[in-house]
DNA sequence: GTGATACTTAAGCACATGCTTAACCAATCG
DNA sequence: CGATTGGTTAAGCATGTGCTTAAGTATCAC
């Protein structure tokens, strides 16, 4: 397994294009071959095919051949991961400013606190 | 003001390198002049200055400059708008699965819906 | 004023990204 | 069978990214 570092590179990379969300938008909607990925943008199949393959490096989508038709559909948990990153540091950020409001609260009248 | 795609791009870009995050996660524990970001990093002054620069470029973070030195701190307004766009697909997603077992739940001894 | 500190600007370079076209292969269809 | 459909592979190219070093500029400390 990739470390959790790595990880999130490829995923917020993988998020980073509005092509490939679209792509994704559209998995999550259901499944789809690659042709139907690609119907509503403006590029050739194998510009397609280098967005899926990004997306599948991230573990943001799979995809299996059958027949002549790849069928791709999202990884959920992935999607989470990144979820989750960005909601643990939004929830510091709020924890340090309800610390921050109590130490204002409670030292209004005073001026001098032991650091920053 | 940017569309809404292009600044997810701008978000997404910006959080999908490793020295960066480690720069956010700093500041979502307080403000930090840019030599303190680049503390922990192990790249020249100016490498960190453009970091900031995609940061700041990406609404993430905000920065003033007063005397000297140069304070920066987040803006967890814009991490929210990264959150809720993952947060809505995998809403979406999850709504699916529920049709979709509610119709198996439904259809488990027929053989014919009327389409995927 | 002299020197250290905290950036800033500019140029350049190696490698990654996002596309293209052309050629190809493999499963259907008639 | 031969033609289409659905996808794949390979090569090439323009632009973007992530760094570097070298040379500034503007405070601040003495």
């Amino acid at each position: 397994m990739l470390n959790q570092s790595a990880a999130l590179d490829l995923m917020f990379q993988a998020l980073a294009d509005p092509s490939r969300r679209v792509m994704v938008d559209r998995l999550t909607r259901g499944p789809a071959s690659v042709s139907e990925l690609a119907k509503p943008l403006a590029m050739s199949l194998p510009a397609v095919v280098q967005h899926l393959q990004v997306l599948e490096a991230s573990g943001l989508v799979r995809s299996e051949k059958v027949g002549r038709v790849r069928t791709c559909h999202i990884e959920p948990k992935a999607l989470r991961n990144a979820e989750q990153w960005i909601a643990e540091r939004r929830t510091i950020w709020e924890r340090r400013l309800d610390r921050l409001g109590a130490i204002l609260a409670a030292g209004e009248d005073e001026s001098g606190e032991s650091k920053t």
